[in-house]
RNA sequence: GGGGCUGUAGCUCAGAUGGAUAGAGCAGCAACCUUCUAAGUUGUUGGUCGUGCGUUCGAGUCGCACCAGCCCCGCCA
């Protein structure tokens, strides 16, 4: 898809490659910081040189012999310095922006593709039998975001939950189950009891070895495939799915897949075998299956224990064979914590000395740890724990008390639905504003501020926008939109606002490809931003004369569909008034 | 011992692929609501970009070394 912005952008390559002075390979523009008063610039310095000319002569000689065609969206070139300015031409672009905004609209930022490809996301996967905390809440935003981010580039994307169905610890939680009774509560209380009765047995355990070995027989009898231990098993993984649905449900995160560990565990030896046979991997004397030097500078690590058992990294290599045969995928992504990064390079080594994956991208996205607001790490053994479910009740609960403050006329049902959007908005928010290899800390003021770069003041952007369409609507029906003279919007707030709305599709592109959420955050913000100065400066429902009226509701409208877009990438509801 | 990430204003962060005067928010100080939502806007204070060398016409950005913090390194996940 060919936006205005990207049509400017090609207009200019053109324009300098038709003078001929300048080698083509060496026509490379870029765009200028914000105190530059251009669109877009062309450093002259390496084509000077290549040229055995000097940098501010050749900009000169530039810009004295281009050509603009006809309709250009160029509307000025100025030599400055070295520098080949050019500026948008104020009209034709606002039409330009604006009309395709109206004409995508939800799909506006969005890019297509011919043949579309398959990416693959694994995020979330939280541990069967207990509760999400906030350790899981930044693969499943960051995660959940990609996806987004990625459909929007035309990708089709398949979201997998990796649960943490599997393991040793399946024999303790059964054979405690079997020893204090099925817990009995409301999803995620229910979660918390078997959490409690699975400390509680461990804790036993120290004092009465039999249990260790209730634990072990379990585990085995679960691997053997023994209808209770399966279903018991089943019982956990179900119970769970249904307290994390909760969770999704309220920050719109939608898997297409839940495979969890358990999914693999009969291709295991399979994997093994074939690491062995490919030489990627060998027995040592006591038994165990060992990667050696599987990359530079990568540990040597195993894949089979001495015991037999399989480890973590077994399960992550069939999960790969599958995805590739199961999806034909051009890249599988990984939103996993940075702590992992390690992992994550001997598996990808491991994978490809196999033989697989040769022409798919593994990639890993690393996030920074959640710290509490005195640095330390949560976890449940010191108390500090936070879980998700009552982060996300205290932020909305929090978000409450504001909206029942600023906005007391509200209904009951809307504040309700107000405090929701700017409760988990905010809980988003927090976890897709910066960059995720950060750590973050969790801090309530800092995470529901209301003002800057909050989700709240993004949502009251777009409440605003609203506000003027709704009361523009009281006043009669809008102007078909065809009808509607864009050229009029020349006051600078209005040009700078449009010039925002015109890098959302680029911003969509930038965030897939450095994987980075926060540069589309960093774009609604700044284009909200924006916003607010226009909104200051340029009356809409009483502007001077009746087109300029309905320019300016265009441009409103405009705003707030490419807010909107914005927002529903990161996941962030926008109310209609708030 | 080896490796990874981070270091920019008092605090939280942008500044990817080297370019023009290093930008926001918060906190502080000050101004603006009989006019479209003040959850807003404006002004102002505040920076040897961890340190040192190097590459380059040009370095917050690239290379090397060092310093500080966090993290990882075969029988957990």
């Amino acid at each position: 898809m060919d936006y205005a912005l990207d049509r400017f952008v090609a207009e200019v390559a053109t324009a300098i490659r038709a003078t001929e002075k300048v080698p083509a390979d060496l026509v490379e523009t870029q765009t200028p910081k914000p105190n530059i008063p251009a669109d877009l610039a062309f450093p002259a310095f390496r084509a000077a040189k290549a040229l055995g000319v000097a940098p501010l002569q050749l900009a000169q000689q530039l810009a004295t012999s281009l050509r603009l065609p006809a309709d250009s969206l160029i509307g000025a070139v100025t030599a400055t310095g070295p520098f080949l300015n050019f500026s948008i031409h104020p009209q034709r672009f606002a039409s330009a922006v604006l009309d395709e905004i109206h004409a995508r609209g939800d799909a506006y930022g969005h890019d297509d593709q011919d043949e579309q490809q398959t990416i693959v996301v694994d995020y979330s996967a939280p541990n069967v039998a207990k509760r999400m905390h906030v350790g899981h809440i930044r693969s499943t935003i960051i995660g959940q975001t990609l996806v987004h981010i990625f459909r929007a580039l035309g990708y089709r994307v398949i979201g997998d939950n990796h649960l943490g169905d599997w393991g040793k610890q399946f024999g303790a939680i059964i054979a405690a189950i079997m020893r204090y009774g099925k817990p009995d509560g409301d999803s995620e209380t229910e979660l918390a009891q078997l959490e409690a009765i699975y400390a509680r047995y461990n804790e036993e355990i120290k004092e009465n070895p039999e249990l260790d070995e209730e634990a072990r027989r379990w585990s085995l009898l679960l691997e053997q495939g023994d209808p209770q231990a399966r279903e018991l098993w089943q019982w956990c993984v179900d119970a769970t799915l249904r307290a994390n649905q909760r969770n999704y449900d309220r920050l719109g995160v939608q898997f297409d897949h839940a495979y969890g560990e358990s999914f693999y565990e009969h291709m295991l030896p399979a994997v093994i075998q074939e690491a062995i046979d490919n030489k990627a991997a060998y027995r040592d004397e006591g038994g165990a299956a060992v990667v050696e030097e599987a990359g530079p500078n990568l540990p040597t690590f195993l894949l089979q224990r001495s015991d037999g058992g399989t480890l973590y990294i077994t399960r992550d290599v069939a999960t790969i064979e599958f995805r590739i045969r199961e999806f034909d995928p051009v890249r599988i992504i990984y939103v996993v914590d940075a702590r992992q990064e390690l992992h994550f390079r001997q598996l990808f080594a491991l994978v490809r000395a196999m033989g697989y994956a040769h022409d798919i991208e593994l990639v890993h996205v690393p996030f920074g740890t959640v710290f509490d607001a005195h640095g330390n790490a949560l976890s449940t053994r010191k108390g500090n724990m936070v879980y998700l479910e009552a982060l996300l009740d205290e932020a909305v609960r929090r978000a409450r008390e504001v909206v029942e403050n600023k906005n007391p006329d509200l209904s009951d049902a809307e504040k309700a639905a107000v405090a929701e959007a700017v409760g988990i908005g905010a809980v988003v928010y927090n976890d897709l504003y910066q960059d995720p290899r950060r750590n973050i800390t969790l801090d309530w003021g800092r995470m529901l501020a209301t003002e800057g770069n909050s989700a709240t003041y993004l949502q009251y952007s777009y409440a605003r926008c609203r506000s003027i369409l709704r009361r523009a609507a009281t006043e009669g029906p809008l102007d078909d939109f065809t009808t509607v003279d864009c050229t009029l919007l020349l006051h600078a707030s209005e040009q700078q606002l449009i010039k925002y709305l015109a890098r959302l599709p680029d911003t969509v592109r930038e965030a897939g490809a450095r994987y980075a959420p926060f540069v589309i955050a960093d774009w609604c913000y700044a284009t909200a931003r924006e916003f607010g100065i226009f909104f200051e400066q340029c009356p809409v429902l009483k502007a001077e004369t009746s087109a300029l009226r309905s320019a300016r509701l265009a441009l409103v409208t405009a705003t707030a569909q490419a807010l909107k877009n914005g927002l529903s990438l990161l996941g962030i509801n926008v109310p209609e008034r708030m």
